[in-house]
RNA sequence: GGAGAGAUGGCUGAGCGGUUGAAAGCGGCUUCCUGCUAAGAAGUUAUGGGUUGUUAAGGCCUAUCGAGGGUUCGAAUCCCUCUCUCUCCGCCA
């Protein structure tokens, strides 16, 4: 959530930062609205004072063993009914205005970085720089991950579509085997890299969602267990952040830092025909996700180093990758500055992406309500939450089988995850 | 699913409808004191909104005792609705 002073008082800033993302946002019924409001609260506190004067002083004359009958006393109640009929009429239109605020602030994304590149769509990212030009595989007629899969019998997509619909796919032997290893691998690293793991809810409220910019803009987006004000998470960064939500952390508890294993569930509404096949886009995948609760000091320094928490997986399994900073126009809705790294798919011989880091200073701070205090600091001040993948499971099994594919149609299984699979080839 | 109990500040825990934003204790902070440590003394100690002020310090108003309504001149306290937590029974991985 932007701040509504800084709207009030930079909107022509305010305004032109987000029109780098799109033209269609306007900042005039907010300005308007909270105008209004503050208008009504300046009169409504007023009466609100004059009537808990009157309060308390029939409260000290009663204690006092004034009759309750009194003229005096009489005349002090209708003033306070008179004092309350008023109120009477401007509560609701304040709390009507307040809550037109409210709501047009939360449709609002946050305003991209100075440093963030401008641009209107995925063209104009940033390719920052490119890793394992010599890991990417020579030759040609590559199969695809999913040809591989099911050839090899470790992807089988009839049958879990059978039990389930299209988008899902279900993982068989070895298939399984090296999900979970690569979810092990991925989790000892980041946990070595100084993350805390937890494990999350995956079934969470509305509220939550709200507080990382999912709700209310997106409910398309998430599968929701309508009975119960319960929606099936699109990320983990979703339930780890909120677990901080309307907290006031001390100082020294941040910068926190988390990496999750989790399920994650997304419609992929608007995205028919798009990726039909393999692991590339499901309804369930897995994730092993990054989160960072930092002071908005260290924020940048966060971020890099996220991205390059990141990046260690990749050069772990020596697969190549890009990095690419995400223009204005492409970031997502929470986000100030993110980074996706792209991994090289020989099949379709371009990158696709396999992690995307994400720093939304203090906007899902504010919306969550997640703040810190300083010692010798009066007040209390807005963390920032940071987000990133390390990585996309499926994806990450995609790419492995795609780059490891062997002319015998057998795959190699990357150094690093032997001890994991207990296995040098699959097939 | 059945029966019951509860939700108060960083924590524990009081609170007859009337200067209660809220006793007390613990913790935190500041100062003083003792040769250091320990101990002791005094003071201080929530968060948000508005307004004023130099985008300061501070002042003033207002709200907040799980959430939302209601009764009342006045509600932490009474009434209604909701949410959540806990205990016991049943069921269950």
């Amino acid at each position: 959530m932007l701040d509504i002073k800084k709207i009030r008082e930079n909107s022509e800033l305010v305004l032109k930062s987000l029109h780098q993302r799109s033209t269609e946002y306007t900042l005039e019924p907010i300005i308007d609205l909270d105008r209004q409001q503050r208008e009504i609260q300046l009169v409504r506190t007023e009466l609100q004072a004059k009537s808990n004067e009157i309060g308390k002083l029939v409260g000290q004359k009663m204690r006092s063993g004034a009759n309750p009958q009194s003229e005096e006393i009489i005349s002090l109640k209708q003033e306070g009914n008179d004092a309350k009929a008023k109120l009477a009429q401007l509560e609701p239109r304040e709390k009507e205005l307040k809550a037109k605020v409210e709501s047009l602030l939360l449709e609002l994304p946050n305003l991209p970085s100075k440093t963030t590149p401008v641009g209107k769509s995925e063209s104009d990212n940033v390719e920052v720089r490119r890793w394992g030009d010599e890991y990417i595989p020579e030759g040609s007629n590559f199969l695809s991950h999913d040809q591989i899969g099911e050839k090899l019998g470790i992807i089988d997509s009839e049958r879990a579509v059978k039990v389930s619909q299209s988008r899902f796919v279900a993982l068989v032997g070895a298939g399984a085997a090296l999900e979970r290893a690569l979810i092990n691998f991925m989790l000892d690293r980041q946990i070595e890299a100084g993350y805390v793991e937890v494990m999350p809810p995956v079934l969470i409220n509305s509220d939550s969602l709200q507080g990382t910019g999912q709700l209310p803009k997106f409910s398309e987006e998430s599968f929701k267990c309508d009975k119960d004000d319960l929606w099936l998470t699109p990320t983990a960064g979703v339930p780890v952040t909120n677990f901080y939500r309307q907290e006031i952390l001390r100082a020294e508890e941040v910068p926190i830092r988390h990496c999750a294993y989790y399920p994650c569930f997304r419609r992929e509404a608007g995205s028919y025909g798009k990726d039909m096949r393999g692991l590339i886009r499901l309804h369930q995948f897995n994730k092993v996700e990054l989160v960072k609760i930092v002071h908005p000091d260290t924020s940048e320094d966060e971020h890099q180093k996220m991205v390059k928490d990141a990046e260690a997986i990749l050069q772990a399994l020596k697969l190549p990758y890009r990095v690419l900073e995400l223009c204005t126009g492409d970031i997502g809705f929470s986000a100030a500055k993110c980074y996706d790294l792209e991994v090289w798919l020989p099949e379709a011989n371009t990158y696709r992406e396999i992690s995307s880091c994400s720093n939304c200073l203090d906007f899902q701070a504010r919306r969550a309500n997640i703040r810190f205090k300083e010692k010798g600091k009066k007040g209390t001040q807005f963390v920032q939450t940071l987000n990133g993948s390390g990585l996309a499971v499926g994806r990450t099994m995609a790419a492995i089988l795609e780059n490891y594919q062997q002319p015998d149609g057998k795959v190699k299984v990357p150094d690093v995850l032997q001890p994991y699979l207990k296995q040098d080839v699959l097939g």
